[in-house]
RNA sequence: GGUGAUGUAGCUCAGCUGGUUAGAGCACAGGAUUCAUAAUCCUGGGGUCGAGGGUUCAAGUCCCUCUUUCACCA
């Protein structure tokens, strides 16, 4: 990607944030990367229209409307003014802040189905799901609660236990119920459309490899179809809070159908707002520039079904998806008993400079997928080192003597070599702008304020001061640091917006663009009074703030584990849960299993393998099987020669990455430890069945 | 179980296609300075680059094995 000169139409979309939920530090991350990189790309002079909506559809906002009594129209729009609130304290600058449960989305959604149906791409089919018979609906897996099958816990989630961290099927729930209604679940036959995904298949596998995905990303996208692309469901019973599908009473548009939709929806209203020219940007052979900024696990739906559903309704395919890692607070998961689990509301209420934590997230993002992580300390050392003392120090130990002593006229000198150094590293700071590598840009800004403020020592303008007739030097001193001031809040504009337009007050300029590195300061320009523009973060403000998150863990329920994304993201999954079963087996069930003594006669190594080991097994057949076993981390494969141990051998062979595995060793473990594998007692022989 | 990442000074992180005695910021120690909200400047201590093996004239950087942490998928 170049910082060329040419002025571009781009396109511009952060994630839709859930409407079920407060903004958080970790949706902040997302935001403000995508936030700084269009006001980076404002400054170069491109078009740019940032657009995004709240996601609004779907299960859980229905549900929680009912229990607050409301509309789930009242609740969206409440939580609506909420999230455009936090976003706009925190300087995030949309072009365009709206929902999906409009009716430019419901026109486009239902438009691009029925292109999509033109072309075939739409099916039916069949499926059984559970069913809540007292509430007449059909339950997601997170609305299926019952004992977890491992570890007995009770009121665990349908698809894992929070306890011991299991995962299961919904099915294997021990009295499961509906944790809408509290009845037990039946299942049920329905219905649903399906988008055919499969047929998608080469056209997909060209796009994710043409360079618009991150290298790592491409990589993950491999492991998707290696397995195979499955049809991808996208109906969902009545009730349901989202657009009904056209021709299909009672089944409803699944709420990741719409939900990117949405980005163009958006993009729609905003240009009906101000005349712009929608197709010039979705149509198939568009020129303009269309980027998503997402968090790393919605990767599948914004690189598989996303371009997919553009590609077969006629429109053009995002130009670059860009996705980033996740939050950490202080190297762990966030969480509400540490107090770590922060709201944007709740770090507003206790540290009074957003623009703080955009610095912060700045100096840590860079342009891979790798999570990032706010540890708490450093934040308040960064911040108050790099901003305060580097930074805004320049200004602070120089305005003063312009003002008092020249009445706040400056006289710059001719050619500064510091001033051409910092002005000189405006292509390499550009570049890393605009590769996303924040990090790198913001360790060159901060080496430039070094060199500023060595600058300033060098010259000591203190010792100037005290001197008679060194006055001209004085002025042409301090109005270079200012000079150098000025280019040092131009890099760090697209970061600090705010402190970047105090500034421009105080140096009584107009707002810096990326060309305003070519003019100066000159001489007889006047500067405003120097008012201190930023304090430092007092540590005390960022301990009551964790402080106060963890009390709010006992004044308020726990909120739903399971993000709505994660959920989204489960929902392939649904309707592979079908097989019921029940707690016994029989005998005829066990002698299925073909379990046999088998003597190990060779072990290794498997090259790229992270747990597995080959393990050749002489179960009295002609030839030896050959079996992959997870025993990799406990055993040595040369102590493993030799030995007898149990196999499964019906099991049906398996083509794995390495090779095919013709059955399964046993082995033990759990928490306390393992895989220990099994031997029998002394006088087995190899291949005698075990019953 | 699979896949992708990850492990570099006390802390947070840089180290591009392998090449002089491994870097920065913070923290720490000593000195300078006092214009600036204890800021700034100079100097210094501190790392067997997760562990082991290999390739190479040369490896933090490539390969293999083990291991840490994380995420996604199953």
């Amino acid at each position: 990607m170049s910082t060329a000169n040419q002025p571009r139409k781009i396109l511009v979309t952060s994630a839709l944030p859930y409407a079920n939920g407060s903004i958080h530090l970790g949706h902040l991350v997302e935001y403000i990367q995508t936030d700084i990189w269009v006001r980076f790309q404002k400054m170069q002079g491109h078009t740019v229209h940032y657009v995004c909506a709240d996601d609004t559809h779907g299960t859980p906002i229905m549900l929680r409307a009912e229990k607050e009594g409301v509309t789930p129209e009242a609740l969206i729009e409440a939580v609506h003014q909420e999230h455009s609130a936090d976003f706009k304290e925190f300087l995030v600058e949309f072009d365009n802040y709206y929902s999906t449960n409009s009716a430019e989305n419901k026109t486009l959604s239902q438009d691009i189905y029925r292109k999509l149906k033109a072309n075939g791409k739409i099916a039916t089919k069949t499926i059984e799901q559970f069913f809540d018979p007292v509430k007449n609906m059909f339950l997601p897996d997170r609305f299926i609660k019952g004992e977890c099958p491992k570890c007995h816990a009770k009121d665990q989630y349908g698809d894992s236990c929070e306890v011991c961290g299991a995962t299961y099927n919904p099915t294997e729930l021990i009295n499961a119920y509906s944790a809408v209604s509290g009845a037990a679940p039946i299942r049920k036959e329905t219905e649903h459309y399906f988008f055919k995904l499969s047929e998608c298949e080469s056209f997909l596998k060209d796009w994710t490899r043409s360079g618009t995905l991150q290298g790592e990303a491409a990589n993950k996208m491999g492991e998707w179809f290696e397995n195979g692309l499955n049809d991808w469901d996208i109906s969902r019973d009545a009730p349901y809070f989202g657009f009904e599908i056209p021709d299909a009473p009672g089944k409803y548009f699944y709420v990741w159908l719409d939900a990117p939709i949405g980005y163009m929806a958006s993009f729609k209203n905003l240009c009906d707002k101000q005349g712009l020219n929608f197709d010039e940007y979705w149509q198939k052979d568009s020129k303009t520039e269309l980027y998503h900024f997402i968090g790393k696990d919605i990767l599948y739906f914004h690189a598989l079904f996303w371009p997919a559903t553009l590609e077969f309704s006629g429109h053009r395919k995002p130009t670059q998806i860009f996705a980033h890692g996740f939050l950490t607070v202080n190297g762990e998961k966030m969480s509400k008993s540490r107090g770590t689990f922060i709201t944007a509301r709740s770090y507003l209420d206790h540290i009074n400079n957003p623009e703080y934590l955009r610095y912060y997230y700045a100096a840590k993002l860079n342009s891979t997928m790798e999570d990032i992580d706010l540890n708490l300390e450093d934040f308040v050392a960064r911040v108050n080192s790099d901003l305060v003392g580097k930074y805004i120090n320049i200004a602070s130990r120089t305005a003063g003597f312009i003002n008092k002593r020249f009445d706040g006229k400056l006289k710059p000198s001719e050619n500064n070599a510091i001033v051409a150094e910092i002005k000189a590293a405006a292509t390499a700071v550009a570049e890393a702008y605009a590769e996303r590598e924040y990090g790198k840009a913001l360790r060159e800004i901060m080496r430039l304020a070094d060199v500023a403020n060595g600058f300033v020592a060098e010259k000591a303008p203190w010792v100037m001061a005290k001197q008679a007739g060194q006055d001209a030097a004085l002025q042409e001193v301090c109005s270079d640091a200012l000079e150098l001031f000025r280019l040092l809040t131009l890099y760090l504009k697209p970061v600090l917006p705010k402190l970047a337009a105090e500034v421009e007050q105080f140096l009584n300029i107009s707002p810096l663009t990326w060309t305003s590195i070519g003019a100066s300061l000159t001489a007889n320009h006047t500067i405003s009074a120097y008012e201190h523009l930023i304090t430092r973060i007092d540590p005390k403000a960022v301990e009551a703030m964790t402080e106060a998150n963890k009390e709010n863990l006992a004044a308020t329920p726990a909120p739903q584990a399971h993000s709505e994304q994660r959920h989204a993201a489960h929902q392939q999954n649904e309707v592979k849960a079908e097989t019921l079963e029940t707690d016994y087996i029989t005998i005829d069930d066990f002698t299925k299993v073909d379990l046999r003594i088998a003597k190990i006669v060779d072990a290794e190594h498997v090259e790229g393998a992270e747990k597995l080991l080959k393990l050749t097994l002489d179960i009295g057949e002609e030839k030896p099987r050959q079996v992959f076993a997870g025993i990799k981390s406990a055993y040595d494969p040369e102590t493993l020669k030799g030995r007898l141990t149990v196999m499964v051998a019906n099991l049906a062979p398996r083509k794995m990455k390495f090779g095919m595995s013709e059955g399964m060793v046993l082995a033990a473990s759990d928490e306390r430890g393992g895989p220990y594998i099994l031997s029998p007692d002394s006088g087995a022989q190899a291949g005698m069945r075990v019953k």
